[in-house]
DNA sequence: AAGTTGACGGATG
DNA sequence: TCATCCGCCAACT
């Protein structure tokens, strides 16, 4: 129950994920980092989870290292995060993995830094 | 107040 | 490449 109050830690994960531009992913630690959150990578999962209710965050935009997406078979959030990413222009493999050297977000590159679209 | 949990990550086997 | 283990740190019970 935190959707109420966005003023913690979270707020500043929500705000990270919030400049994660279209057609671009980060992992989980890379959020955690930009937010200062140091090694609370976890946390930021627990953030996204809290959520609930996106309030103009692309929490679809957030995957984990191995480039993919970390979350259960839950009311099908999972499908609906990879909806959004294609649909965004993010392909996956055969595996259902992003390639994150192609589609990882680069903070400050504001401009196409390489990847397609 | 204390212990457990978790939308993770990195090292190791 | 996949399976395990350990480490981080705030939220939750």
């Amino acid at each position: 129950m935190v959707e109420g109050k966005q003023q913690g830690r979270w707020a500043r994960v929500y705000a990270v994920v919030r400049r994660i531009p279209e057609g671009r992913v980060a992992t989980y630690g890379q959020v955690a980092e930009l937010a200062g959150l140091g090694a609370g990578a976890r946390q930021v999962g627990y953030a996204l989870h809290a959520l609930r209710s996106e309030m103009g965050v692309p929490w679809h935009r957030v995957i984990n290292a191995r480039g993919e997406i970390s979350l259960g078979h839950l009311g099908g959030a999972n499908v609906t995060q990879r909806l959004r990413l294609e649909r965004e222009g993010v392909k996956f493999n055969a595996r259902g993995r992003i390639d994150l050297k192609v589609f990882r977000w680069k903070p400050g590159s504001r401009k196409k830094s390489g990847p397609p679209r």
